[in-house]
RNA sequence: GGAGAGAUGGCAGAGUGGUCGAUUGCGGCAGUCUUGAAAACUGUUGACUGUUACAGGUCCGGGGGUUCGAAUCCCUCUCUCUCCGCCA
């Protein structure tokens, strides 16, 4: 959520920049500043009289060491008046500060200064492309052709065992998958990020402090007897390590890596969009989380897309890095990065990674914070992106590789697949 | 799942109704000494809120209650540990 101090300090700016992202009710803004204002009422009111009680209730205690009884009593009364007058107002101090805090996390992430304008997607900047596009063979077929033809993927037994979008991946399907999942995490480890595998469900503190709730329930599996919401990102557990946690600046940056599957539920979701690999409701993903100093979170952002588009460039596929406009941009985000790979059988960019920077959304939702050189603790930056999200690549592998053969297994891979062909 | 014990500042660990936001030790930071370091000694060291600054207020796992006054008493929830049971 948006920090207080700086909506107070500078309302019409923060207007500006929620316009960019068609945030619909820039009204908050002044609801926000009321409430707070009326807040410090309170707090002020309150404070006073709590501290009339404090003191006269010590003074009891010091009349009645003295046997001055009489005295006391009339302190005791003194203070019960007061505690009259205290109720109403902590009940009203208490609603007003729960308001307050209601209406500021309906706010988004501002954006930064670097995001393009724009509503849809089709207004999301080119920023670079890659690689080339294959021009295949006669007798070329979409993914979910290849994964039955060499008996990779069984997506019909995923629907018998549980449903749509939970596939069976089989024998040297199962092993490529396991091929990627360790060619990616060397991958990042070597680059210094550390290895973690958090667990896959998590606590309600923990969906709302990386912004998964509330509003978002919809989106996430619900554990409903321990209240538990499976991940669909392992962004939430690894970012959440950090939470109520305060870091010395000379552990910064923070750089965690891990696999993990996530669930998502993709409500409406439809047509060409969900069918093979293109969008799943249970998916491995590796990714990539940093918590960094404030003042090096846009050089860190620029260090992960480089890290990503090495990685793509390494498994040989044609890809372009977008940066989103402010009307595609998620909630939580301030400048996102989309990582996009060429599906030459469908003849469509798939999404495989996305990069963002957060800022201090994340970090004021967690309290994640650090302390600096001169002892004053702040909110850190936190970072994340994927590296990478498995089903896409392997549908663009699957297909862009084929040939009358078989497919072919890109360079890096082979150590960990052990063969450069499945055929 | 059953029985018992517990939850206090970065860590360890005192504190069973009033001057306790909290003794002490370790750790951290600063200084003295030293060519430098270690040791020793001295000082300092929680978070949030609030103020120009001070003051003030809140926080001893979460929530509620008793009391003029709660870390301390009562209720409740959560979590941890020990023993038993079950189990990959």
């Amino acid at each position: 959520m948006l920090q207080l101090q700086v909506i107070r300090q500078n309302p019409d700016e923060v207007r500006k920049k929620l316009a960019v992202k068609y945030f619909q009710e820039p009204e908050l803004v002044d609801e926000i500043i009321r409430l707070d204002d009326e807040r410090k009422r309170l707090q002020l009111e309150f404070d006073n009289t709590q501290a009339k009680v404090n003191s006269t209730s010590k003074e009891i205690g010091a009349l009645m060491a003295k046997g001055q009884k009489d005295e006391a009593e009339a302190h005791k009364s003194k203070v019960a008046s007061l505690k009259d007058t205290l109720g109403p107002i902590s009940s009203q101090l208490e609603k007003v500060g729960k308001l307050l805090g209601d209406t500021l996390i309906r706010l988004p992430n501002l954006p930064s200064d670097l995001v393009p304008a724009g509503r849809t997607p089709a207004e999301n900047v080119l920023v670079r492309e890659g690689g080339n596009k294959p021009v295949l063979y006669t007798g070329a077929v979409p993914h979910w052709e290849l994964t039955g033809k060499y008996d990779l993927i069984d997506f019909e037994l995923g629907n018998k065992i549980t449903g749509s979008g939970f596939p069976v991946y089989k024998k040297r399907g199962a092993r490529l998958q396991r091929a990627l999942i360790q060619y990616f995490l060397d991958f990042n480890t070597a680059a210094g990020y550390d290895e973690f595998q958090p667990p896959l469900m998590v606590n309600e503190a923990s969906a709302f402090g990386t912004g998964q709730l509330p509003d978002k329930e919809g989106q996430m599996y619900h554990a409903t007897e321990d209240n538990f919401y499976l991940i669909p990102t392992s962004e939430v557990p690894l970012t959440n390590i950090y939470r109520d946690v305060i870091v010395k600046e000379q552990e910064l940056p923070v750089r965690m890596t891990g696999y993990t599957p996530c669930f998502r539920r993709e409500a409406g979701s439809y047509g060409k969009d969900v069918r093979g690999l293109n969008r799943l409701h249970q998916f491995d993903k590796v990714e990539l989380v940093q918590l960094v100093h404030p003042a090096t979170s846009y050089d860190v952002l620029d260090q992960m897309v480089n890290h990503v588009e090495e990685l793509l460039k390494s498994l040989e596929l044609p890809y372009r890095i977008l940066r989103l406009c402010g009307g595609d941009m998620s909630f939580t985000s301030a400048l996102t990065y989309d990582f996009e790979v060429y599906s030459a059988a469908q003849e469509r960019w798939l999404e495989v990674s996305s990069v963002s920077n957060f800022e201090t959304y994340q970090s004021n939702r967690m309290k994640a914070r650090f302390k600096d050189a001169s002892g004053k603790t702040q909110l850190l930056h936190t970072l994340n992106g994927s590296s990478l999200a498995l089903p896409r690549i392997l549908a663009c592998l699957l297909e862009n590789n084929q040939g009358p053969d078989g497919i072919r297994i890109p360079a890096v891979l082979e150590k960990y697949y052990g063969n450069n062909l499945i055929g």
